[in-house]
DNA sequence: GCCGTTTTCGGCCCGACTGTTTTCAGTCG
């Protein structure tokens, strides 16, 4: 089986787990951590970059012995290093180091003092009462542990969609508060990421405590984790934890950049300004003792010569390097969007007429839309067959020229069947300006079938638009087993395009599909796929994932003026 | 284990909060 990237981050992960067990050097494990990091951030899958001849070590964090492991688990699936720590770490105490208030230190004390190597263990240490007993145990952290080992951590990440709803009323609260100039949420929410662990709130005050007490006795509250003088953490009844810092005007981009993140983002920064003898932290860039930058993100990264870098890009995957050489992308923008390939209506699964949806789209300052509507297949109710189709193209070309400012285009979102045949029949599709392909059963062959099976879609004659390609509900569904790159270039070869579906449960391609999809030259379609006249706001959230891609504007379809976009199109209709 | 406009060895990001201490280690972000 061939080893994924997320395989790899995975084993890299492990082993500094385990070497931080045994107290290894620190900088190896961060080693480890970082090359984790970095092999989840490939866009293209690193077996392909190692078969391809390609000198791994040109990665950040990447020196001899990581790529010769990189390629290790790319040719066969497993690294004899991790194999060797597994031998000497008893499974359980890689357990431990995830509780909560457990790290590296505890947990071998708990093994040195107690001989604990498991979950098992520990609760029954809690419960004979030996576990307090040891120095630097209390009653806070038993308490703690008992809690965790009872309720397994869900760890369960929310939508950023469902998260932003918490994160605007929190903002407005907090905005109440006497004495708060600004309130921004942080974090990997602002990075755009399409989940996030936690919500992280920046509050501009000259005094910490109103704020923290505002925060620590906001509604929802399932428990306080922590309150001080510019910090607190609470959970809210959701599950959901929010982080809160407050600081100072003359520190508010620092702190902004800061808790931003990624972290691999800000340790690499602080690197570069250590290297000009500068020190960086949340409340400015300081040389000696004087703040020579802070209040806004601009004047931190100024300080070290570099460009504002858009949340979105900074993963530290090849933002600093780019930055550098003055080639940062611009990154696509709601405002390029001229129109919207996928939606549907009240004719299939949608909730309105044509024209609302047409004025909907009008509204929200698109000049063309594709009604994209289901086709009818095994087992689906009210998808469009040949004759309801025909007919819905008779009322879509009755509308020509009714919506000032809007073009409709006649599309359909057909099924992918099993075999890579579509559910209609070519002289169906060739009365439309396009046909966005879709998968929507059969989700689970293997990677062989399902890459094939998408491929022999993409050769019909009529074929314009991969939709929502992997299919990926995020936390319902994983991916197809698909050879993602292998489809791409398909699309290349064949001149179709691939969907970014904005969805919040979508978000299909995801930031590394973008990159590859960037890479081999195909536009991507940022679509709504609405289905209601509410829904071209989602937009919003599939640009977000497109600028996390890296994409400009001219990597999307539907950023070009419509006639050529209809140029583009009618090379994949003949 | 990585890395270099202070280079091939000697460094490696930084601070707040907690819990348990009695001056601070560990954890977390």
């Amino acid at each position: 089986m061939p080893a994924h990237n997320a395989d790899i981050a995975a084993i890299f992960d492990e082993i500094a787990d385990l070497l931080e067990l045994q107290q290894q050097n620190p900088f190896r494990i961060r080693a480890y951590r970082r090359a984790a990091q970095v092999a989840r951030s490939q866009g293209r899958e690193l077996a392909d970059q190692v078969a391809a001849g390609r000198d791994l070590t040109a990665l950040p964090g990447i020196g001899d012995d990581l790529a010769a492991k990189i390629a290790e688990i790319a040719a066969t699936g497993r690294c004899r290093t991790l194999d060797a720590l597994r031998k000497q770490v008893p499974p359980g105490l890689e357990e431990l180091l995830h509780l909560p208030g457990l790290g590296p230190a505890r947990v071998r004390q708990l093994r040195r003092e107690l001989r604990i190597t498991g979950p098992a263990q520990l609760k029954a240490a809690i419960e004979s009462g030996r576990l307090r007993e040891l120095r630097g145990f209390g009653p806070k952290l038993e308490a703690r542990l008992g809690e965790a080992l009872a309720n397994p951590v869900t760890g369960h990440r929310m939508l950023r969609a469902t998260a932003a709803e918490y994160a605007r009323s929190l903002v407005a609260h907090l905005e109440r508060v006497p004495g708060v100039k600004r309130v921004e949420v942080a974090g990997s929410f602002r990075r755009g990421r399409d989940t996030v662990g936690d919500l992280d709130l920046l509050v501009e005050s000259d005094s910490g405590g109103p704020v923290v007490a505002a925060f620590t006795s906001y509604e929802n509250i399932r428990e306080v984790l922590a309150a001080g003088e510019t910090r607190a953490s609470i959970r809210l009844a959701s599950g959901l934890q929010v982080d809160l810092r407050v600081v100072g005007k003359a520190s508010f981009g620092a702190a902004l950049h800061y808790f931003t993140g990624s972290k691999a983002h800000s340790v690499r920064l602080r690197r570069l300004a250590q290297r000009r003898g500068l020190k960086v932290n949340e409340y400015g860039v300081f040389r000696g003792a004087r703040r020579i930058a802070g209040k806004t993100e601009e004047s931190v990264y100024a300080s070290l010569g570099l460009p504002w870098i858009a949340p979105e890009l900074r993963e530290d995957s090849g933002e600093f390097e780019a930055a550098r050489r003055g080639a940062l992308p611009r990154l696509v923008t709601r405002e390029d969007l001229r129109g919207d390939l996928h939606a549907h209506t009240a004719a299939t699964d949608g909730s309105a007429s044509i024209e609302d949806m047409a004025r909907a789209a009008r509204r929200a300052g698109l000049e063309y839309l594709a009604i994209a509507d289901h086709s009818r297949y095994l087992g689906a109710h009210r998808g469009l067959d040949a004759d309801r189709l025909a007919r819905q193209v008779v009322d879509i070309e009755a509308l020509a020229g009714r919506i000032p400012g809007l073009t409709l285009l006649k599309a359909i979102e057909v099924d992918i069947l099993e075999d890579g045949s579509l559910a209609l029949p070519d002289d169906v599709l060739r009365q439309l300006d396009l046909v966005v392909g879709a998968v929507h059963s059969h989700f689970d062959l293997s990677e062989r079938k399902q890459t094939a099976r998408l491929l022999r879609a993409l050769e019909r004659p009529h074929f314009s638009v991969l939709a929502h390609p992997t299919a990926r509900l995020i936390g319902e569904r994983p991916p197809l087993n698909l050879d993602l790159e292998r489809v791409i270039r398909g699309c290349a070869e064949r001149g179709c395009f691939i969907e970014l579906n904005s969805q919040p449960q979508r978000l299909d391609l995801d930031e590394a599909g973008c990159r590859l999809a960037a890479q081999h030259g195909v536009l991507v379609s940022i679509a709504s796929d609405a289905h209601g006249c509410e829904d071209f706001a989602l937009l919003d959230g599939g640009i977000t994932q497109a600028r996390r891609g890296w994409l400009e504007a001219g990597a999307v379809l539907n950023a070009r003026p419509l006639k050529e976009l209809r140029l583009l199109l009618q090379r994949t209709m003949h």
